[in-house]
DNA sequence: TCCAAGTTTGACCAAATGGTCCAGATCTGA
DNA sequence: TCAGATCTGGACCATTTGGTCAAACTTGGA
């Protein structure tokens, strides 16, 4: 995979192009797919107001399943060990049909961060001055450690990235996510000014969240090994969620 | 990269064995240096007491160089990504001659992941149950903070073997990780019991060091993305390590 | 000085892999 | 029902890449 953002476009045969490899270079698509994030979301069907019809359904639904396998064979195998054959295999297709749906690896491999991105940056969402901090702070980290339990494959995936360097996300991360996390920090840095918070520093409280969270996703092989639990243990999740909440609201809340 | 447990056997051409890929399966060879961690730790020099020489010294240079280089690549690309040619380039050395030193690029990774272990696994080291919580917990941050710093590539490589699940790494996990993390879970329950600690559950505490520490390697970009800060700055390793300390600190002391 | 052991590399090979082609199957709309 | 568009997959191709080989070069020591 040399750099991804070049050649993404170029549609199957001569078909209409495809709404999940059109136009705009991979950053430029990650932005806009991040920007987008709280918005309607169809993102679905190509045509206007037509119904589906069996076909449409049937095309879609193996593009589903691609991105599916895909997401699976990415956040294991990393953009390079993960072969079109075996995103084909476990997708059930073959490869020159995958490749009909996709047209390249890097742009199948772009479908995936894209649809991937909306999950990851989901949890960040609404929290604002007028919350209360306790249970907005509560909220996000439960949030959160659904999103490792439910979705482990995407925040690994995005893991994957952040060690790679983000060759692709940087615009993300220095664009909309920035926003967002400047906003956020502003909230905080509000909740300390009016004394709901202890004097804490902005980023590194949003991090700590972050970290502790997204580490029962990443790193659940090492979790496993050492406590025998996984998030998908009930008891489990429950006592990860107190232990977790319990760390950051008494190091956050006043004292 | 198929199952880089088979053949990593093998010595150059009829050459004396070499230390760096002798015996033993590739998951023995790790958990036996895991073992080690604490000893003496020569490792270097081949024969008995006779001295170095010039020419050895040589090739213990050239075989450090290429350890360097290739940690640096397969932290960043992984080993898929990783091609042994850009490893060669980047360590100044041609291809064939890297698989002189390192018979496959299996063996190489393998020497590189047991070079990182003992660095890896160095900060859990020292603190028993005498020592002061407080103290002891603030200078196992310190020293991760410090391993984050001053050796991201290390950190990011063993993040990258649990994203692909430790394949390698397993058996070091289950064995003498877990002994290490069982006996400082022993430690942290013994503190809680002399009222030395808030009622904490031990595994999750060290969890949250292991994931706030880590972050600021593993999530780097994403970390100088957003913040515009990193480690190598003065004031922002001392903020974070301030930051964290307090923030387990005060999660984790009595209140 | 001379040689045997150790070191270095250009040329080469086989396998894996991303991607293309084309022939045939299937569906849709008229 | 039929023509054209859309799908599907077996065969194929070019490139990359891990690894080998043999010949040449270096060097420590007798």
């Amino acid at each position: 995979m040399a750099d991804p953002i070049a050649k993404t476009v170029k549609p199957p045969r001569g078909a209409a192009a495809r709404p999940a490899v059109k136009g705009a270079s991979g950053a430029r698509k990650l932005v806009k797919a991040a920007q987008s994030v709280g918005e309607a979301g169809d993102g679905g069907a190509a045509g206007g107001a037509r119904p589906p019809g069996p076909r449409e359904r049937a095309g879609e639904a193996r593009r589903a399943a691609i991105l599916k396998a895909a997401l699976a064979v990415f956040a294991r195998l990393g953009p390079e060990g993960a072969s079109v054959e075996a995103i084909a295999q476990a997708a059930g297709v073959s490869k020159p049909n995958l490749l009909y749906y996709y047209p390249s690896k890097d742009a199948l491999y772009l479908a995936v961060l894209e649809q991937g991105l909306a999950l990851w940056l989901s949890p960040l969402g609404r929290f604002t001055e007028a919350d209360d901090p306790a249970e907005a702070i509560a909220a996000l980290i439960a949030a959160k450690l659904e999103m490792s339990r439910d979705h482990p494959e995407v925040s690994r995936l995005f893991a994957l990235e952040m060690l790679r360097g983000a060759p692709l996300l940087k615009p993300v991360l220095s664009g909309p996510l920035k926003a967002v996390f400047e906003a956020k920090c502003a909230v905080i840095a509000a909740w300390v000014a009016a004394g709901k918070l202890a004097p804490v520093d902005p980023p590194h409280l949003i991090f700590a969240i972050w970290a502790l969270t997204q580490h029962y996703a990443d790193f659940a092989v090492q979790v496993r090994a050492l406590s025998g639990k996984s998030l998908s243990d009930r008891t489990f999740m429950d006592e990860t969620r107190a232990a977790v909440t319990a760390l950051v609201l008494h190091g956050a809340l006043p004292h």
